[in-house]
DNA sequence: ATATAAATTTTACGCGCGATAAATTTTTAG
DNA sequence: CTAAAAATTTATCGCGCGTAAAATTTATAT
């Protein structure tokens, strides 16, 4: 790089002895511009890396490069790989990604929603916080602003969805449990943050049915995003007083999981597929930390690479049919079941 | 609100009855209009909800409401907790705040810096990866943007640096460890992420001189950001082969004893300050994952609310001291010690 | 070589707001 | 009630770029 310090496309044009509106067209689409003067840019940007002011930019475009990106809880490292994901394809094809976390919290999440509108992003991937959403104001948003749901689906709110099976998730989870040993029991939230978690209630109900068993649902209570703690109370509750019907639990999630694990180990429960275990647990997510707790959790792994590569092919379909779909469409993939140490 | 849709601050004042530039004024700092005044904006926003545009705003301003936070890795949700912390202030005065993680890679680091010079912020609050850092890189980056470094250190870069004292941290952990039984081990990686392993490390072989005992330094193998994972397969590997000197173990951060623990479990090692309990392990950060873990973490916490409080403090005296200090600060804040089961 | 299409340049304007100076009005102090 | 101070209005410029229409050059085909 030479010394001069380019102030703005005027002198750059200057420079590179090639007019403004092409130097601009060049980097809207350098393959927009032949490729003789596309070298002539290209040289000139080597001696003097000059480049173009963001917010002069977006000013004047009729449609930004801006991508939000909102997950429900990014302290949750399930949302912070995700995101990680979005924004790293988001990039590669030239966009800018934003991250924001709602936190577990309407507020923040509709403060969200009014930063975003300002940005004016070209689309937006979200994840809502689901029950504690306020759906028609997302909704409104949506009207507004091509938005891409995944993680949690509200009905018929967003242009597309993208997101997981659940019912994949708890059918392999509770014939794995059934075939290996006794039937599970359903353990959950009792008023659950996710609209994930009712459809894998019901689907655990289903499941149990079609295999001619008895369901039995544990509700504990606890509100909030505070999974690990709601799990570990709900469980050191449950397991000091109840006599359970069976020796497999099944958490809703894996965060419950690793409450409940902890409940266990203090209790002196001992988990396991052993013959020495008293209990087999097993969850749904495969959660980063899933590994790591004790014992190991069984776990139905979401296929979180396919959720995310297809959230953003879906959003830049969107976005390049002018941001709006003829249909809504809902996009599932399957759990993969995970064997560990503790079901 | 009205129907009434507004295009720009022009017709937004003509419509609140005031002129334009006082207009401005207003949304830059509405104490500096009389309350008069005030009052008839503030009437005609609740009627008519405008807000001026972000990028013309940004495009014209001297200096901009931008702020850039930076982490090393926000899948750790320590990191995305105290983040979440610092987005809170930045909002509570007015600022915009973009949230930025390395998740571990220099690359990164080097994009998001590239990022962050085009968003003009206003200042930025990052902490770096540490040993993977482009060290030159950020030392260039922080003259050109009023930057204060957080979490983790370099030396003389940045204009202050915030942070925990990691001496204290260890003096606590070593002290209570060797007054309640044994002296501990000290347990990390060979090649650690983040200088304040070192920092650590160093500490622990400080309090070792000092009480008169001899240290012991485990270094295991691994690199990268997978602390749990490192964190288990060293301990799978020591705990199989070597005789350890005594019973207590220090890890140097939660994540590496996470791992540690749940190779413990695997083998069957019970932990704990029991009578039965073979081994004690304590570790430093208190994660939000520590009380989960089997059994629950003896650690030493960080006072993250004050990391947090002063790093943005600092930040906006920054600000307003012009961008530059005359001389670098570093504030270090004390650890507590959070007694659970492990030791 | 000529006609035609494609790419580029020129010219000109607009985006929405911050900033400033001078003129005017309103408020405050004496 | 008057002078000074403070706030507002008016007028105008500039920021750095996108965009559109018209004029011109260059490439492609006949």
């Amino acid at each position: 790089m030479s010394g001069t310090k380019i102030r703005n496309m005027e002198e750059f044009a200057a420079i590179s002895g090639i007019s403004r509106p092409t130097v601009s067209k060049y980097f809207n689409d350098p393959s927009s511009v032949r490729s003789s003067t596309r070298a002539r840019i290209e040289a000139a940007l080597e001696e003097h890396d000059y480049r173009p002011n963001i917010f002069a930019i977006n000013q004047n475009r009729k449609l930004t490069k801006n991508i939000g990106i909102v997950v429900p809880y990014l302290a949750d490292p399930f949302f912070a790989e995700i995101a990680r994901n979005l924004e790293e394809h988001c990039i590669q094809v030239g966009y800018r990604p934003t991250l924001y976390s709602s936190h577990g919290e309407q507020k923040l999440e509709l403060e969200i929603m009014d930063s975003l509108r300002s940005l004016r992003p070209a689309g937006v991937l979200f994840a809502p916080l689901g029950r504690a959403s306020n759906k028609s104001e997302i909704e409104k948003f949506c009207s507004d602003v091509p938005t891409v749901l995944f993680d949690s689906n509200l009905e018929g709110i967003g242009e597309a969805f993208v997101g997981s099976d659940n019912f994949s998730f708890v059918s392999q989870t509770v014939e794995y449990l059934t075939r290996t040993g006794e039937p599970p029991i359903f353990f959950e939230m009792k008023t659950p943050a996710n609209p994930n978690a009712n459809k894998r209630r019901i689907a655990y109900l289903q499941m149990m049915e079609r295999l001619g068993l008895d369901p039995h649902v544990i509700k504990v209570d606890g509100q909030g995003w505070a999974f690990e703690e709601i799990g570990r109370n709900g469980a050191l509750k449950v397991l000091g007083t109840e006599k359970l019907p069976t020796n497999a639990i099944l958490c809703s999630n894996d965060r419950l999981a690793i409450g409940f694990l902890s409940a266990c180990y203090e209790l002196g429960i001992k988990v396991g597929r052993g013959a020495d275990a008293s209990l087999r647990v097993a969850s749904n997510d495969d959660h980063p930390f899933a590994r790591f707790t004790c014992p190991s959790l069984t776990t139905a792994a979401h296929d979180y690479e396919s959720v995310s590569n297809r959230s953003v092919e879906t959003l830049f379909q969107l976005i390049e049919s002018g941001g709006r779909f003829k249909d809504r469409t809902e996009t599932l993939f399957q759990a993969r079941l995970i064997l560990r140490d503790s079901a």
